[in-house]
DNA sequence: GATGTTTTTGCACCCGTGTGCAAAGTGCTT
DNA sequence: AAGCACTTTGCACACGGGTGCAAAAACATC
């Protein structure tokens, strides 16, 4: 297997075991993996020695020996399927940076080719995988039940999303009440004729936006608003079908406010009403997102938007990975509003 | 270890090992595990048999156990310092995507919370991986020589990154060869008070626009133009460096046109000359940007451009994983320039 | 049918670590 | 010094599959 033979200096390049390190620090193989285990019953003398001895031959675990013994991999898969969303990045960024901390690493697996996760969960499955986490847009929460990789992952989880299936763990903030938050920011600017701006109807495990943006304001005002759907949360789909949407009607008709399900598609938005149509946001039509993505503030768009606690989210994954007793509720996570001029 | 006794159900969902196949399809452990690698000596009577057990049974091996014995891992990992760029996220989907294609999975570490890429290098090393991927701005070329982990890693790539390092692998499009086009076309459009935007200024282990375009342009021109520097590929830092920059000159020494070194930087130049000091683009001062990063696209923006050839320089990646014959020199990658109003 | 050649199959051993238990060691009490 | 409790250490076995070689089977030739 090893062709080249150790070359026997130090620091040498050839895989060090535990076992090279035991028989430098005189102890057995197993006192070496002690060492390196918190709340194992060493002596401080051994652990010295053998952290010495460790570090003079650079010994590090080896993770993957650890994780077939073991049945705990410290890895998570991440399924993307949606890269056009900025708010994608700031979601990994804040989810490897803090699995990091507590310990775990993180297989990202682009789904993108896939008609459904099935095959990545199988994958994940595949890599002993902790949890699988869902971070994609299009995916069906049905074939989640069904599908042959849900099965065989230790736990699944949905995060910034909400699924009913028992079988899933969601980690989300509570859409009810941040869209009701939306909702009243809209009513006392004094919009009065909204159209909501959806993302795409995914069977089952969709955000509650939408829903609770129609009912709410029909509870209040008496009328139900228009909705328009875009395919995916691209900023550019959502240009064109804002564009084509304004374009069927007259002017008069045109809405004060686009209430938009989040920033991708409320930045389409606000290009289309300002440079398709030559208005101005928010005079001519106001616009409100949902993420707070790093570009929300920059000038084109100050947008008013919903950013979710993604910090705590994740944290609160941390919880769920290490099966530590939970803060709080996973999906009724409460964020705040961040008001700019668009709206 | 495994508590709960396997559930004598077809579609048990204990773990299946290539032994349980083995069993139902009556050959040995060894057949089974063959019949899953291709070009191995294998009867078409037993591969049928295994496969149909197989697939009875849910049977998949295990990749963790694989690559502990065999030493390929089939995984990578990529580090990231830099999540502000959204061309990241560009380049993450294209080289999970086409890695994944190609049969590697993808491991990505946020190298954010630490000051070089060293521990990352050794938990890569820990994992096993393949190779380690960097797709940094942050890191430093002397560093990856003498880091712990760099010797530990099998290969250590530079992604859309130059380095002479020897022990280092860069995949990356000619920096020069681009630079020229962009130059060659500011120059064409009649500007002659470029201002040069840099990013940030690492030790060694840098683009080398900024170089190529300061001295080609004096080659040309006969005077050297100046540049700025932005500690961080960030629009909003941009925005603020432009902002003070132009501030302190006086309005007949403002340039015409600001190379930026990237998308990153050039839209938050463009924000800052249309926002903060109410000028044209590119009627007063131009940009160009580099990446073509997909909001450069956008009406606010319509940036000129030079985007990168990712798809090929993935799958050249996926070459050098494989150890295949390169199509071509990996660090002469030639891309092509993507003109649009801003300059 | 005997012999030689090639394909197919089985097996011993290895990869590097974790787990539970038993043996050895330590310190204290009587 | 013996007895006891408690800490520390070593070990057999397991995790699931890869490698190279040798045995067995299949096929070909005369």
């Amino acid at each position: 297997m090893n062709s080249k033979k150790p070359e026997s200096q130090d620091e040498s390049s050839a895989k060090v075991t535990a076992e090279d390190v035991a028989k430098l620090a005189g102890v057995s193989r197993w006192t070496v993996n002690r060492a390196f285990k918190k709340d194992s019953s060493i002596s401080e003398r051994s652990r010295s020695k053998v952290t010495e001895a460790a570090d003079r031959l650079g010994y590090f675990p080896d993770l993957q020996a650890a994780s077939l013994s073991s049945d705990q991999s410290n890895l998570v898969s991440l399924l993307v399927d949606d890269f056009s969303n900025p708010h994608k990045l700031v979601m990994m960024e804040r989810l490897t940076r803090i699995l990091r901390k507590h310990g775990w690493d993180s297989l990202i697996v682009n789904t993108l080719d896939e008609s459904d996760a099935s095959a990545a969960l199988v994958n994940a499955s595949q890599r002993r995988v902790d949890a699988a986490i869902l971070m994609g847009s299009r995916f069906n929460d049905q074939l989640l039940s069904t599908a042959l990789g849900a099965q065989r992952v230790k736990k699944l989880v949905l995060f910034a999303r909400y699924s009913s299936n028992p079988n899933t763990i969601s980690v989300c903030c509570d859409d009810v009440a941040a869209m009701k938050d939306i909702t009243k920011h809209v009513l006392e600017r004094g919009y009065r004729h909204p159209v909501f701006v959806a993302g795409p109807q995914t069977t089952s495990a969709h955000l509650l936006r939408k829903e609770t943006f129609l009912k709410y304001w029909k509870q209040v005002t008496g009328s139900l608003p228009a909705h328009i759907v875009v395919n995916a949360y691209d900023s550019k789909l959502a240009y064109q079908r804002v564009c084509g949407f304004l374009q069927g009607l007259d002017r008069s008709e045109y809405p004060d406010v686009l209430v938009c399900e989040n920033d991708a598609l409320a930045m389409g938005a606000i290009d289309a009403i300002r440079y398709n149509f030559g208005l101005k946001v928010p005079d001519n039509i106001a616009v409100t997102g949902f993420d707070d993505v790093p570009s929300a503030d920059s000038p084109h768009y100050r947008l008013t938007t919903y950013r979710q606690p993604l910090t705590d989210m994740a944290e609160a994954l941390a919880c769920v990975l290490k099966a530590d007793p939970l803060p709080c509720a996973l999906d009724r996570f409460i964020g705040r509003m961040v008001i700019r001029e668009s709206a």
